[in-house]
RNA sequence: GCCCCCGUAGCUCAGUGGAUAGAGCACCGGCCUCCGGAGCCGGGAGCGCAGGUUCGAGUCCUGCCGGGGGCGCCA
């Protein structure tokens, strides 16, 4: 079965009206007024620094129109109804429109996020189907740094998709198939099975290999028992797909305590093999021939997308079978666009894959289409990333030059937040059981939001003392945020003073989320908008399937409520009301930043 | 040789063609009877180089320099 997240958001009765957000509805109201200047015009409208919006389309519109910029922006401030929205809307410089909403659009709005079980994410009216082709690693090898990236930015890909309410398939596509696992089975046979099997279930996927490899290079009868042996496994030998399934299985277990370590949402559901594809691969090859696609060169059979050329300039082949007969990855991962789009019913497949296969990819999707595989209206992606640097910013490697293991990395973050909260003095009010579970949530979310803040499309240098660090656009920091809000409430929920036990936890919610909200200061104010922009950077995120633009987000919320928290006393408010509204506006906080990190695979703990 | 990505402050990074290019770290100066100071307020310092398109370029185009990656039977 393939895996569904976040479809509860589409079922009947949970289906709700929500106002679009700030944004899209400013857009839309903007949008009316640009339609009767010039049909379709784009309002551009920004953040800005110098309101809450700026609308910059006039500046684009008067060279086409023939007419002052600052006249067609004084027509669009006319007609544009955003009376009910905002207190000023102004034409400023050479025509660009400043917008400030109003307190009491922005006090209305914060209410209604407060009261709302989703904080104002609406569902998409159209859900689409998004395939997320993510992680990946091989049977009988070790899951290393390179998997990490893969496996968290397509991790938080299909929580934020989810949440939107698209349907959302994971797709791990292990490497389980292919010429090495002749090798790997003979290796098998050689040690023994319940030796095999004690080695791989102990997570030493690296030494089974690289012994394979070693008879593999070093003996001329292992080396020709490993080809007969793909043959046989090829043609569904029982007793070679037994052996083989052995250590699929192996393998299987392992990837899930790492997966379980990482705190990913990936199962052995999600798993589609290369082996999966194996038996639709003769069909891809017949089918490129019957479409005339198909050209045999050298002895192997090609397809030559246009566009793509060689080191001497020739046309670049996709290889889709091998002039041994065998099949190339092209032909599986063309199999594999195919069954998505056929049998999963995909709109748009993300292929979250290191940027090294870019061309591979790009050649794919041209092939793809021409077959017809990839119809109109769905959108193939590669949700490209780059590598992950030393601080020599050279790739990361340990001393001997092997990559380095992904959960050694993972074991040194939990022991690194470890002793970071013990010299910090953090973890004295805590009990072992939470101690150890607050390390592992700040150690695994520390690298998690090393690696998503980032524009994906970039190297980033692996640092662990800015990552780990308290303060800074950094995991610890934002859950350092939420801990402190809920621990307001613990002080509001006794009485506003401090529990009489030390090591007493109290899970108190906002006391009463419907209190009415006043935004005097204009840290109050900026809070507010703050707040207002979480289902912007949602969609963004979505779109661009970036999730470092979520993580931009969750850290410029937390930066205003770090500067309203200062200046705006919420306990010690001189008046009950305005406690209570800030009481509101500290608990809608805490909720986005409990939901944003958990989108991004992120635990928030209560205390810290 | 050809193709792709990247080059922004001392360091690590944001910047969907819009006004004065923003953060964090580090550094300097203020603020401590502080609901968790892991903070708040303020300061200096930057778009690799040269052209071009545009009313407007860090952003788009061309060339160059520098770094990384890819380029036929591995995935």
């Amino acid at each position: 079965m393939p895996s569904v997240v976040g479809i509860g958001v589409l079922l009947p009765g949970m289906q709700r009206w929500v106002m679009p957000d700030v944004t899209a509805l400013l857009a839309a109201r903007l949008q009316a007024a640009f339609d009767r200047l010039s049909p379709g015009a784009d309002p551009v409208l920004r953040p800005s620094d110098r309101a809450d919006f700026q609308v910059n389309g006039a500046l684009a519109l008067a060279k086409q129109l023939g007419r002052p910029p600052r006249a067609i922006a004084d027509a669009v401030v006319a007609t544009a109804e955003l009376s009910d929205m905002c207190e000023r809307v102004e034409v400023s410089g050479p025509g660009f429109v400043n917008i400030v909403l109003s307190e009491e659009f922005l006090v209305q709005r914060v209410a209604e996020m407060a009261t709302d079980p989703r904080l104002g994410i609406e569902a998409v009216p159209v859900p689409e189907v998004v395939v997320v082709d993510y992680s990946a690693p091989n049977v009988a090898k070790e899951m290393h740094v390179g998997h990490l990236r893969s496996t968290v930015i397509g991790d938080s890909l299909c929580r934020i998709l989810g949440h939107l309410g698209h349907r959302v398939v994971r797709e791990n596509h292990v490497g389980d198939w292919g010429t090495p696992f002749g090798m790997l089975i003979e290796h098998l046979n050689d040690l023994g099975e319940a030796t095999a099997v004690h080695e791989l279930s102990a997570g030493d996927l690296n030494s089974f290999y690289q012994a394979a490899r070693r008879s593999f290079d070093a003996d001329e009868v292992f080396r020709e028992r490993s080809r007969r042996r793909v043959v046989l496994l090829q043609s569904g030998d029982p007793e070679t797909l037994r052996l083989w399934r052995v250590l699929v299985d192996q393998s299987i277990a392992y990837f899930d305590e790492v997966y379980a370590k990482l705190g990913v949402l990936l199962t052995d559901d999600d798993i589609r093999g290369e082996s999966f594809y194996n038996p639709l691969l003769p069909s891809v090859v017949e089918d490129l021939r019957a479409k005339g696609l198909l050209v045999e060169d050298e002895g192997a059979r090609c397809v030559f997308p246009p566009g793509f050329t060689n080191r001497h300039g020739d046309p670049l082949p996709l290889i889709v079978q091998k002039s041994d007969e065998g099949y190339g990855y092209a032909a599986t991962d063309l199999a594999c666009i195919r069954d998505r789009v056929d049998r999963l019913g995909a709109t748009r497949i993300l292929y979250v894959v290191g940027s090294p296969q870019a061309q591979h990819l790009e050649m794919c999707f041209a092939v793809a289409k021409m077959a017809g595989w990839l119809r109109e209206g769905v959108e193939a992606e590669h949700v490209s990333f780059g590598h992950i640097l030393g601080s020599d910013h050279k790739m990361l490697r340990t001393r001997a030059g092997a990559s380095t293991k992904l959960v050694d990395l993972l074991d040194e973050a939990v022991t690194r937040a470890s002793s970071a909260m013990t010299e910090r003095g953090r973890d004295e009010d805590l009990s072992e059981a939470e101690r150890i579970a607050v390390a592992r949530a700040l150690g695994i979310g520390a690298v998690k939001y090393a690696d998503l803040s980032n524009d994906r499309t970039r190297d980033y240098v692996f640092d662990w003392d800015r990552m780990l660090a308290f303060e800074g656009d950094t995991g610890p920091y934002l859950q350092y945020a939420h801990a402190r809000i809920r621990s307001i409430f613990r002080r509001a929920a006794a009485g506003g003073t401090p529990p009489a036990e030390a090591g007493t936890v109290v899970d108190a919610e906002v006391p009463d989320s419907t209190a009415p909200v006043s935004l005097a200061a204009p840290q109050e104010r900026a809070l507010a908008v703050a707040l207002l922009g979480y289902p912007a950077a949602l969609g963004a995120a979505a779109k661009d399937a970036e999730p470092s633009k979520l993580c931009a987000y969750l850290y410029e919320l937390s930066s205003a409520f770090t500067t309203f928290y200062e200046h705006c006393p919420v306990l010690r408010a001189p008046e009950r009301a305005t406690r209570e509204s800030r009481l509101v506006l500290a608990g809608t906080t805490a909720r986005v930043l409990r939901e944003g990190l958990s989108l991004l695979g992120i635990e928030a703990p209560e205390r810290m």
